[in-house]
DNA sequence: CAACGAAATAATGTTGACAATCGACATTTA
DNA sequence: TAAATGTCGATTGTCAACATTATTTCGTTG
């Protein structure tokens, strides 16, 4: 429930809202397509109309709403194209990430990502899809870290949450999180090794090979339907 | 018949507020680091403080300023190395946008993007450089619509207007402005050929040579500084 | 005289009320 | 009947006032 964002609150007020409209819009409690009525949403969380607007600005910067004049905010609605176009571009900016990583070459990092990989391995054999899933939303956010470079890192965060309007499931099944971690492998080795290009290339490679799992999933539904 | 004049006046109030902080910031009238204060502005274009709000979170969502909680927005200020950053991630976005376009094949996008080439080269032959830069915008924005991408091309367009905080002229003299045309003349060629690859390449390495350049201005101002 | 702290100041954050705008529905007219 | 127009309701856009936070100033104290 989205009830009253309780007085004690430490963070600004616009971040709290920002953050629950973005739990309700990744969660899923909200459609896509959706519009999002400003003095409803006050009255539910017990704030004036102000903060809401301030949050769905925040909000559309990073993709997840669109605004039209006078009518409102509406839950940024995905085509498979616009998915496909997102992986695409995702896969390019991970690319460039995993790069500068593999340049600067910082040991913390590479340590923290091998352990974030042998907790991703543990899930996956213990076909723990949800832990798997946080767990690599973590992986990819220390390597954007690691880049240092706050304006590509942003960016690239900011699609993964795009790309997670389209409510996707392609890393289901104990299989393609084995595989979906041979990659993350890759990559780390990559890095390690110093080999620039490398670490491009396998960074990359990981988001397209997500975008042909992606296909395939669709493919699957749709040859499964009627 | 629509009426420009009465469109304009109709034209939103916060779109009017942004679009002249936008060109306060990029015209170099307020200097990078500097704040912008909410009323004094609002003052100023005689409006309320709600409408530069929303026109301040608008120029954020574009990366042209960055905000400070409970100490306002200040006027973005670029190092050498963020400058270097943006300059190879718009290379990779040029890159991506340049081989949609090729990969579409659309005529009338490639009709255009030649007549503007030749007002770019009978710009340069004149030695116009206020002319030859607009031009050079519109080129680039041309490749951006026609790669019929929104996400990307607004990406794209709003790297580019990232670029313009540092001021730099890194598209003066005769010799630059024949060079640069050479590097459109080759994208358009490979768009033309439907080589998606080159396209893609041509497109990069357009604005990665930009990076040069600039590398190239910077040492020789500090070779002439002390 | 330097250093600390509290009050004054000025800015942003937040609020509720009012105005402008858009879509839907009803009414009129050819 | 159907098209055009007028009215109504709902929602966003805008505004001025108040609350909170950060900074600066200035007086006190060691």
């Amino acid at each position: 429930m989205v009830n009253d964002l309780e007085l004690k609150r430490k963070k600004p007020l616009v971040l709290e809202v920002r953050d629950e409209l973005e739990r309700m819009i990744l969660g899923g409690e909200v459609p896509a397509g959706e519009r999002l009525n400003e003095q409803t949403l006050a009255a539910l969380m017990g704030v004036s109309r102000a903060p809401v607007r301030e949050a769905a600005r925040s909000l559309e910067k990073d993709g997840l709403v669109t605004t039209v004049a006078n009518k409102g905010v509406y839950v940024r609605k995905l085509t498979l194209d616009d998915a496909l176009e997102l992986y695409e571009l995702r896969a390019m900016v991970f690319g460039y990430l995993c790069a500068r990583v593999a340049a600067t070459g910082d040991d913390q990092a590479l340590e923290d990502l091998r352990s974030s990989l042998t907790r991703m391995s543990e899930a996956a054999e213990r076909e723990d899809e949800s832990t798997y899933f946080t767990e690599n939303l973590a992986f990819h956010d220390k390597i954007a870290e690691a880049a240092d470079s706050r304006r590509v890192a942003d960016l690239y965060i900011s699609l993964c949450k795009e790309v997670r309007l389209m409510r996707l499931r392609v890393l289901s099944g104990p299989l393609a999180l084995e595989v979906s971690n041979q990659e993350h492998e890759a990559i780390v080795r990559a890095i390690e090794s110093g080999d620039i290009k490398a670490a491009s290339r396998a960074g990359s490679q990981h988001h397209l090979n997500g975008k042909q799992r992606l296909l395939g999933t669709y493919s699957r539904e749709r040859g499964a339907q009627t």
